[in-house]
DNA sequence: ACCAGTTATAGACACGCTGTCCAGGAAAGT
DNA sequence: ACTTTCCTGGACAGCGTGTCTATAACTGGT
């Protein structure tokens, strides 16, 4: 009487395996159906009494993943192994759980569908947070909170992308999350190693400001 | 005498426009090379006597608009109306110039390819940049370069994409990339509004700081 | 241990798109 | 005008898809 028949469960999963292994091997469009039944050791008629079709596979793990990462991001989550309830390092230790799956959505397969669901969902939830406390505590925000959140977003998810699925983890997780810590505080510039002071522009037209 | 034939400029031009404008339609694994022919109005051999197949006629869009940007990125280039010379004036203005291209490439169609590609150039250049200053201004980096690269490049490109592709262009182009570089100066606590003293995270294990 | 209900499977089918080839007709360049 | 280059429609085999069938295998509950 469990939620569901153990060999719907078992066949589910071998597919998801399998298409997260193919994926990451030849890129999402090179994958067919035919090499998951395959890979997976299950009939090509069961792939269809489960799944319309690839881009349904997909979007079931997804969808898995994504409901995974809004749990774990529950303000009052304290469950799991040193999970710490701060946003960007659940998203790390998450990301390097769920690794193989991180980087297929992290490369933008699948015509980058999952990739834009996880920046929105991340976008959203920051954008929540930046009104809440510029409201709670009366801040007057100098920078429009949308693209704040974009930024901020954007940030973790390069920084992140580049460590987990390009540089192979160079550096330990709470280093990098460190980083983006600082970095949210202070602006690039202090990191680069300038003073404090930041060298307000002639705002309005053409300083050269080198990378700005 | 010109590099090539009339006929020859016209086919490929036609099908790239075509490629662009179905993608945009119908996301990139939708789009047929059968259906690019007929909308560029183009017998389907000739599409083969240009390119190999659809990927291919994918590839040498997003090269042409990698190389144009690479120029428009050169120091010395003050070519082009308004051109500042500044990296991030000028990647907004090229997407402005080539939006429907850059919607595409930003929105992930291709399975990514050319997002990562564009990333990884605009990374490249940034970490170059940044060793350069750091060197001749004998500065101490406070963070890693290459976390820096990462996340200053994600920032820009996500804020482009939901300028550009999501929002549909909401501010002016000069306030965004004015607000990038205020983000860049002083950091995300500063533009959120509070004061120019950022609170030093206990450093090492878990204050509860909100999203960070 | 058994039984009714569910799930897995192989094989066959039509269909659509691919990539290649050819022989002609059309339009460039000089 | 004339040669070279390009465009074209049609035909081809090949592959992957999505559906359907009848049969076999397994499952949870009695």
């Amino acid at each position: 009487m469990a939620t569901e028949d153990r060999r719907s469960r078992r066949t589910r999963s071998a597919l998801r395996r399998a298409l997260v292994d193919l994926v990451l091997e030849r890129g999402y469009a090179a994958v067919t159906v035919e090499q998951v039944v395959e890979r997976a050791d299950v009939g090509r008629a069961t792939f269809y009494t489960h799944f319309s079709d690839k881009q349904s596979l997909y979007d079931d793990l997804v969808a898995a993943l994504l409901a995974d990462l809004a749990a774990r991001l529950e303000p009052g989550d304290t469950a799991g192994p040193g999970f710490t309830g701060r946003p960007v390092h659940a998203l790390f230790e998450h990301a390097e759980a769920e690794e193989a799956t991180y980087r297929m959505v992290l490369r933008g397969d699948g015509d980058g569908r999952a990739l834009r669901s996880l920046t929105d969902a991340l976008a959203g939830a920051a954008l929540r947070v930046f009104e809440d406390r510029v409201a709670d505590q009366g801040l007057a925000p100098r920078v429009d909170l949308r693209v704040l959140a974009r930024a901020w977003v954007g940030e973790q998810l390069a920084v992140l992308t580049w460590w987990l699925a390009e540089a192979g983890r160079p550096l330990p997780r709470a280093d990098v999350v460190g980083m983006l810590a600082d970095l949210a505080r202070h602006g690039r510039w202090w990191a680069t190693g300038f003073g404090d002071d930041a060298p307000d522009a002639p705002a309005g037209t053409d300083s050269s400001a080198p990378l700005v």
